[in-house]
DNA sequence: AGCCAGGCAAGTG
DNA sequence: CACTTGCATGGC
């Protein structure tokens, strides 16, 4: 393995590694300790956390035959990793270490709420996964908890990922889309993804045969890009937002789920519509338009964690 | 025991 | 278009 660090310190804004990595927006990081995301513990400020990537992903394809290890761990204002490759650039991409958290906190009111989120997770970055892992993931998603969502996207990868051994370990990486194409409906059931199962499948075939793709939504116009994704089977309006924003780079997009629409009838009242897209506008427009799924992302991590 | 979780598809009016 | 219903599953 070949070894870096990254002076996340000196970045603006730092980072939060453990709450960029366990605030639900990506499932395909584990933790060395086994922990599952969802505790707020301390001890994970310094765990290390593992994913596996297609070998030719800097390139941007998922599903190579290649495969990377990549480990990282925070620690001492640095960004440590291992990997079986050069681990800076990927890094920088998945969790988006050029953003300048200040300057779009700028762009982003400062009302109470936000300022409490911004103070309790300084150094939360939005991250910027693979498309195929990130919309498997939230069609999981679907009237899930956090940590469920995760251990189902384990259960995949164990059952229907590539196999990748390093120094002794055998890692797996997530499921291209021919294998899960492939899968039955009954044995994605029985790794509990109950009525999801079907669209799962459904849509990694719409992948892996090219009907629908990553290419048809990304550079549309963003509400016309949140409707062409629900072309995939079990994405409505709330999972193409979080496909937009925490794969395609659309951090404009405010994903409605049942925490924010709470937070929305509790701290923003007058951006209460009768229907999601005129909601979701509303919304948008409150946490300033162009940067608001951070505001989102904020605002979705407090709530579930500090009530 | 009931309620809830980062909702969606299909059917009806 | 809006509205209703059925759908898995585990944790509290």
């Amino acid at each position: 393995m070949e070894t870096g660090s990254i002076p996340v310190a000196d970045l603006p804004g730092g980072l939060d590694l453990q709450a960029t990595l366990e605030s639900g927006q990506t499932f395909r990081w584990r933790r060395d300790d086994g922990r599952a995301y969802e505790s707020d513990d301390p001890t994970g400020g310094s765990a290390w956390y593992y994913t596996v990537a297609g070998g030719v992903e800097s390139g941007r394809e998922w599903g190579s035959d290649d495969h990377e290890v990549v480990r990282v761990r925070q620690r001492d204002g640095l960004l440590e990793w291992e990997a079986t490759t050069d681990a800076d650039p990927l890094l920088v991409e998945w969790l988006r270490l050029d953003d300048d958290l200040p300057a779009i906190f700028e762009a982003v009111p400062d009302d109470p709420l936000l300022a409490d989120a911004r103070e309790a997770y300084r150094g939360l970055r939005v991250v910027n996964d693979p498309f195929f892992p990130c919309l498997v993931s939230f069609i999981c998603s679907a009237q899930m908890r956090v940590a469920r969502i995760h251990g189902m996207q384990t259960a995949l990868a164990r059952e229907f990922g590539e196999q990748v051994a390093v120094d002794g370990r055998t890692y797996h990486a997530f499921p291209t889309p021919e294998r899960l194409a492939a899968a039955t409906e009954s044995k994605l059931r029985e790794l509990g993804l109950g009525y999801r199962a079907p669209y799962v499948r459904r849509s990694a075939e719409l992948v892996a045969t090219g009907e629908v793709t990553a290419a048809d939504v990304a550079g549309l116009d963003y509400e016309a890009a949140r409707e062409a994704m629900q072309a995939f089977v079990g994405v409505g309006d709330k999972v193409a937002d979080c496909v937009l924003l925490f794969a395609l780079g659309y951090l404009e997009a405010v994903p409605l789920d049942t925490w924010i629409r709470t937070a929305v009838a509790d701290h923003y009242p007058h951006c209460e519509r009768d229907s999601y897209a005129e909601t979701s506008r509303a919304l948008r427009a409150e946490f300033g338009g162009e940067f608001a799924g951070y505001a989102q992302t904020y605002v979705f991590h407090y709530l579930r964690t500090r009530g």
